[in-house]
DNA sequence: AATGAATGAGAATTCATTCAT
DNA sequence: TATGAATGAATTCTCATTCAT
């Protein structure tokens, strides 16, 4: 029906103004960014931006939705895993990892103006961290009640894990060097890590 | 000497200024705040402030720069620690735990504009990142030296639990409930999980 | 014929869209209001207006035919005029308060754009005031030619009366209290006032 | 003093923009002249204005205080007068039309935007019609007082008055021929209608 | 050294109007 | 004839920075 076409038309040129932004974004970073920039970028006139988007802002806010659905995609990827806990762990640590650092540009951007931005801090947690954390939440429950891992507070402990790629990435976009050139190394040590901790043989 | 009173007074005026701006940027944001904001609560003229400052971003640097101060001394805080590697993690994660807290707001700031300000970002890494991790990774090597942890990669591990931090601070700064409610507990629950892991009595 | 209903047809959507220009001219002023603001209550796409106007001037200017339009019915109706003079003069100004009342925040735009826009000024004077000012002088000559008023320059009296009313109406746009709370006082004050002047007993 | 000359130095300059902007707006207009407009004729830059005016319409408003300082200076003037009421009436009436004449253009704009922006609106009733009316209410309440005129309704009486004044001048504005070709006439028409009366012999 | 008025580049946003469908 | 997406010119206002006093 037309009303479908009209959507995806819409849909598209909404998308095609993502593409646009997204990567003058993360080129200049949000405020040296202008409407011009963008406009140009997506090969249209400045105004018909307003058209799909009402401001500045609420591009980001676009490109946070889009980043919101790949990664609930790739959630469901992770769900698809099976038994061995050290083997689950290095492979969901090297999806997230590999994830976030396809659009580490973007998220720079992003995160950059969350921190700064109430409305999409709030919509960015909303959207995306509560939800993650609900599922790692349940799935962590399980493995508890199936004493796979040790009982520890499950709330605190999925964000002190989640917490820890998070600080990693930005200390990566800081520039760290051992970051940088031992990336790849970090899911087989993080899994040690957490697994079996750093004392001395599992006790002080 | 004279030249000493000189460039106490002059030290001086650069506090007053950096004092004004730490308190404007933490209400507004970095962006948000101009330089009429900052003179006004500094009680002097806009102009007065490019006489110490180059510009506006400078004056992030300079804040930087304090805060480089602060956590050097805290550090050295830090360092009085005696043996037992259990008491000590926790009173480590207590103290940086709250050092951070204390200036929450301008932390969130600085580091929105560090993701995004080259410049900055370097600077921040070089200046204090980077001197803490050399630190940390000296008097971590002692310990696995003397076999009171195991033998791991002491450059990532450090970097994996300095950034849990970092990303816990982000994480409560999105507003995390939990993270809000329970940030108490966490020195005892990250102590805990790193020094035992979290696998089912310290093996898979 | 086909053209007849074609006209028709035309005259409705005309009239539909000036209605909606109307209202919504007299609700936000005339800058402040929209193409798509009229598109929208007039209940059509906003390029259809201008297959019936050129521009959104011409909507004032098809607002301002309306009015002449009206005005020229009532002034109809004040011709069927009677004999004494104290008695018409009431019944006039009655008359005339009420109509311009009615579509008093109409009037306010297009007396606001009128001040500013010289095609609009001379189509309003062209249309509306100079032919009741034609008609008002002739049957106020009849008046004079029948003894019943004093002979004066007829042209610049009609003149000052109607500036009378038009100044009233502003003033009470304005907001002027006394105006509005003894608004219906106006036609007897007026009529004596203007029968039989200011002064004491009629002589100074 | 210093902040006496600080003082003249920004009126100055107040003065200096306001200038400028009435010239550009009797000649454009308000919605049509431009910030850079009114800059370039007071021959500063575009920014000096914002330090001067918080807006556009508080140029107006600013405008508006200068007419309202030059009509209570106008005002005494007209309260210097004698006896005789018709010389003293037209006396007033000379003066009024010329006063506003003078400056017909920007007064044609001040209206324009007045019928249309309520801020502006009440603050031109407030500071300049309102006391208007008490001085001249008060006026005209001792020649009553005096028996010099015929009792009436004084404040709706002053209306009146001054809104054919109001209305002549809009009428006027709007290039009414003989206006423009007898203006000079008015004074003495006016007298002569508003002290003896329309009708035959001062009785109907 | 301090001042703060002046500067003017720059950017977001609006909206009348056009025109392909 | 109706539509409404696209256009892009145009304008207001902000604010970091300069510099004469």
């Amino acid at each position: 029906m037309k009303d479908s076409i009209q959507e995806q038309l819409i849909a598209a040129r909404r998308s095609q103004i993502l593409d646009a932004a997204t990567t003058v974004f993360a080129e200049k970073g949000f405020h040296p960014t202008t409407i011009k920039d963008i406009a140009k970028v997506a090969g249209i006139a400045d105004g018909t931006i307003y058209n799909y988007f009402e401001n500045k802002t609420a591009l980001l806010l676009g490109i946070l939705d889009r980043l919101n659905e790949t990664e609930r995609r790739d959630e469901d990827l992770s769900q698809a895993t099976g038994a061995d806990m050290g083997t689950f762990m290095r492979a969901y640590f090297k999806q997230r990892f590999t994830v976030h650092l396809h659009s580490l540009e973007v998220f720079q951007v992003v995160l950059s103006e969350i921190m700064v931005n109430k409305e999409l801090r709030e919509q960015y947690y909303r959207q995306i961290v509560e939800p993650t954390f609900t599922i790692a939440e349940k799935y962590y429950q399980a493995l508890i009640d199936q004493h796979m891992v040790r009982p520890v507070d499950v709330a605190l402990t999925m964000r002190a894990i989640s917490s820890m790629f998070l600080g990693l990435i930005i200390l990566r976009i800081m520039g760290d060097k051992p970051l940088q050139t031992q990336w790849d190394d970090l899911p087989d040590l993080l899994t040690d890590v957490l697994l079996h901790g750093l004392s001395q043989s599992g006790s002080e």
